[in-house]
DNA sequence: TCAAGAACGTA
DNA sequence: CGTACGTTCTTGAA
């Protein structure tokens, strides 16, 4: 068996998605993953004796020094591909499988030497590629095995009849109709107007190419003239697509035994790739058996055992070690399952259960959970508080590697442990294959944690147990509370907005004559740049963006009523839209209960959903009206906001250690104020608005890596004269330039960036040839360590205010987190203790070389308590 | 019915 | 050619 190794590890490149196949250093390996999966497929079913694989050592071959447009229109090989090669070949020489490549020769002139040698010396030959050129090796005792369109892993056999049957003709005589039809994946043009149909028609009339091309005078009409046309060009595919059967080897066929491969090493780079189902394949497919693996087989499934309240009570209180624990979430637990490495108990859940597991539950025992926020929110329903988290597998698996969507308990199972989670078929009425009970699931998560425990980075593991468990149990007290919205406010202005809307949108259908969907960026498109002939805004993919800043660009350009209209419409409905989403989202309690999605960032924010409450509207006075609908609730008597001021500026005084900026800080004066007089180079008291929206926009967009170009943009104004701004920015603030160059260059050094408290994020493509994807990550590797680094600031911060309430034993809670404000509802009698908590919790979260300014306002409403 | 794309709300 | 999110609507394909 003789393999094409580049063009299979090229299929599997494409056909598997590189975010499923990224090892924890960021080291990309589908096309390794991809190609060994296949070729371990193909051992055990084939059971080749003599095995070779064979790659490109690059693009440029005797064929490109003979015809330079030789593959010259492919597009270039990504980068991610090409690293994956080298790793590659490890696995196979590791696998005792020999690689070859040869200087100038490509992959499928190695394969069509050795299958030329092999059938002459009389061995049955299977030649395995993606390359159809490799269908004139076929013959009687060599098969070659092509990728079929289906996919990748199915792979076709071709024999000569197999060959004769698609292509119509004998595979030596396959490279006749390649040369006449051409090749657009080699940018090799054939005769025009001759595809396979005519070519074979050709080479049956005439026996031979050369019979052919002698006689091409006796074809009539346009593709004779064409094939004289072209004669010379299919003479040059003629010789290109001839496959070398005489290239220098260091072996030949017989040096290509079959060698026992080095368990060791196998196991050694699969660690480092990570990949775990593979290595059991390895072993099977060459009928060697890896001991270790051994082992971890015979560790099966242990049974459930159901068991009965008081059982499972005094086995937990038997317990010295970590337990983990599911629980079977509803308005209350259904079901609690319990395991340690070796037992399971388990039972439903009901009054006795309750009952009896209550003081293990609310002990310090330590406990391993998956995703406990809806665990434990609905042990909170049932009156029990959980004490002892010690662990959550989500959490784990987000810390380790946020970019990727390991959610599922199955999914970390398979990563992590390289096992399967079983799994009941939902889309099955009557499931053929059984689930994980709750304590199977329990032990899966107690093996799961202790495979991320090894896992994950000291630092990381800190932000876990200090930062995020507190930080879970938090939330979901918060959003068990809800938020008071009241519905009369809510529904008063929506149908305000909704007669506003109409009134706007017969407008606007007068304006251009007809009525069109004016939520349609399609239908606008139409009307503003082909019968209003608008100037043409940015593209999209799918035509020119509606957008309002588009449209702004426009109305400058060539004012028109309609584009007012547009906006103003647009305006009323998101509102409207808005509000109802609100509206529908009130329960029976008259609140609104969000989720908090704790794993639902790269950065370690929080996200909310169900609905968001982390983008209610604020920017405009009339959509601050929804925000007054979020009230204090019945037994309590206001709201207090709280909310850090420029907390992600402090950040970066504090990581650059900018004298200026921390002097700015410390200085008690407005810091755009400062800053503008810094830049301009006047008395604070001098610094104009307009200055001061110039230097305001320059910082911010400091924290996000913004360019002269994007700063012209947003100020509208020259950009030269941003740059300008820049330029004397960075003068006056060089530490803060110092700083963020510095740090992107560290996290391209180490593959990841880290906040202050150790929180760290991945970024692969820092080093990425690409630009774009290069300088995307550069932008965001910038702004990580501080979103980051605030993130963390506000969660700190945030747990330990609703940590200090309940010690206090006062019955004000915290209900809003919007990543840099919070919203507490007060009880009477209160006040004075809980904005003592809050400013002293916020203002102390951390210990930087600036103070962190913490604003608090109250009010009986949101949008009252905000000033 | 689903996914993609556009648009837009927040920090 | 500014980071991080979630939701809603339209559209076109399955």
């Amino acid at each position: 068996m003789v393999v094409d190794g580049h063009s299979l590890a090229y299929r599997a490149f494409f056909a598997l998605p590189v975010e499923n196949f990224t090892t924890r250093d960021n080291q990309h390996t589908n096309a390794i993953y991809g190609f060994l999966s296949m070729f371990v497929n193909l051992i055990k079913a084939e059971q080749p004796t003599h095995l070779a694989v064979a790659f490109d050592t690059s693009r440029h071959s005797f064929r490109t020094d003979e015809y330079p447009e030789y593959k010259a229109t492919r597009s270039e090989t990504p980068s991610e591909f090409r690293g994956q090669i080298p790793l590659l070949q490890d696995c196979l020489a590791a696998m005792s499988v020999p690689v070859l490549t040869k200087e100038g020769i490509e992959a499928d002139d190695i394969l069509a030497t050795l299958s030329t040698q092999g059938s002459a010396l009389g061995y049955d030959v299977l030649v395995v590629s993606g390359d159809r050129d490799t269908i004139q090796l076929v013959n009687d005792e060599v098969t070659l095995l092509y990728p079929s369109v289906q996919g990748v892993s199915q792979l076709k056999r071709y024999d000569p009849a197999a060959v004769q049957e698609r292509y119509g003709v004998r595979p030596e005589q396959y490279s006749d109709i390649a040369a006449l039809v051409g090749e657009t994946s080699d940018n090799l043009p054939g005769v025009p107007k001759v595809g396979e149909k005519t070519a074979v028609k050709w080479l049956t009339q005439f026996g031979t190419l050369d019979e052919l091309l002698e006689r091409s005078g006796e074809i009539k009409g346009v593709v004779g003239g064409n094939l004289r046309d072209h004669i010379d060009d299919v003479r040059r595919n003629r010789k290109l697509n001839r496959l070398l059967t005489d290239v220098e080897l260091p072996v030949g066929p017989a040096d290509l035994a079959v060698a026992p491969i080095d368990a060791q090493a196998v196991r050694d780079i699969f660690a480092r790739l990570e990949f775990r189902t593979l290595l059991p394949r390895v072993f099977d497919a060459v009928g060697a058996h890896d001991e270790d693996a051994e082992t971890a087989a015979s560790v099966d499934l242990p049974e459930a055992v159901q068991a009965a309240a008081a059982d499972i009570a005094s086995w937990l209180a038997s317990q010295q070690d970590e337990v983990a624990l599911t629980l079977v979430p509803g308005a209350r637990p259904t079901r609690i399952g319990v395991a340690t490495a070796t037992e399971l108990r388990e039972g439903d859940w009901n009054e006795e259960m309750a009952d009896a597991l209550r003081t293990w539950l609310e002990s310090d025992a330590p406990k391993a959970l998956h995703d406990a926020k809806p665990q434990v929110k609905a042990l909170t329903a049932a009156g029990i508080r959980l004490g002892g988290l010690a662990y959550d597998t989500s959490l784990a698996g987000w810390l380790l590697r946020p970019s990727f969507p390991d959610k599922t308990l199955g999914d970390l199972v398979e990563r992590y442990l390289g096992e399967k989670l079983p799994e009941s078929d939902p889309s099955q009425l009557v499931p053929e294959t059984d689930g994980a009970t709750p304590s199977q699931e329990a032990w899966f998560t107690l093996r799961t944690a202790h495979a991320l425990r090894d896992e994950l980075p000291e630092s990381v593991a800190t932000v876990l147990t200090d930062i995020e468990l507190p930080t879970l149990l938090t939330l979901a007290d918060m959003e068990t509370a809800g938020v008071a919205v009241s519905h009369e406010v809510l529904s008063t202005f929506s149908a305000e907005l909704g007669a506003r809307a109409e009134g706007i949108a017969q407008d606007a259908y007068v304006t251009i004559g007809r009525e069109v969907n004016l939520g349609s960026p399609k239908q606008l498109q139409e009307v503003l740049f082909e019968e209003l002939q608008l100037p043409k805004t940015r593209k999209t993919k799918t035509g020119y963006s509606t957008d309002a800043a588009s449209l702004a660009d426009i109305q400058e350009k060539s004012p028109h009523i309609f584009l007012e209209q547009l906006s103003q419409h647009r305006e009323a409905t998101k509102l409207r839209q808005i509000i109802e989403s609100l509206d529908t989202a009130i329960r029976d309690d008259h609140r609104i209960h969000t989720t908090y999605v704790q794993t639902g960032s790269q950065t370690g924010r929080l996200s909310s959903t169900d609905p968001n409450l982390q983008n209610i509207p604020v920017r405009t006075e009339e959509s601050r009206r929804i925000r007054s609908a979020f009230e204090v609730g019945e037994g309590y008597e206001t709201l207090l906001t709280a909310d850090y001021s420029q907390i992600e500026m402090r950040i970066m005084a504090h990581l650059s250690g900018d004298e200026g900026l921390i002097e700015a800080f410390n200085s008690g004066e407005d810091l755009h104020r400062f800053v503008g007089a810094r830049v301009f180079g006047v008395e604070p008291s001098e610094v104009t608005p307009a200055m001061r929206t110039k230097v305001k926009a320059m910082s911010y967009g400091l924290v996000y890596g913004l360019s002269a170009f994007g700063l012209s943009k947003q100020l509208r104004i020259e950009q030269s004269e941003a740059k300008g701004l820049m330029t004397e920015y960075f003068a006056r603030f060089g530490a803060v330039r110092d700083y963020l160059r510095a740090s992107v260059m560290a996290a391209k050094e180490v593959g990841y960036t880290e906040t202050i408290f150790g929180r760290r994020r991945p970024f692969p493509d820092l080093s990425s040839p690409n630009r774009v994807l290069r300088e995307n990550a550069e932008r965001a590797a910038l702004n990580a360590p501080i979103q980051g680094s605030a993130a963390d600031i506000m969660k700190i911060a945030l747990f330990r205010i609703h940590d200090d309430l309940r010690a206090a034993d006062l019955s004000s809670r915290v209900l809003l987190q919007i990543h840099d404000e919070l919203v507490v509802e007060v009880a009477a009698g209160e006040w004075d203790a809980v904005e003592g908590i809050v400013r002293d919790r916020m203002g102390g979260a951390a210990d930087l070389s600036v103070p962190l300014d913490v604003q608090v306002g109250r009010g009986r409403d949101w949008n009252e308590a905000a000033h």
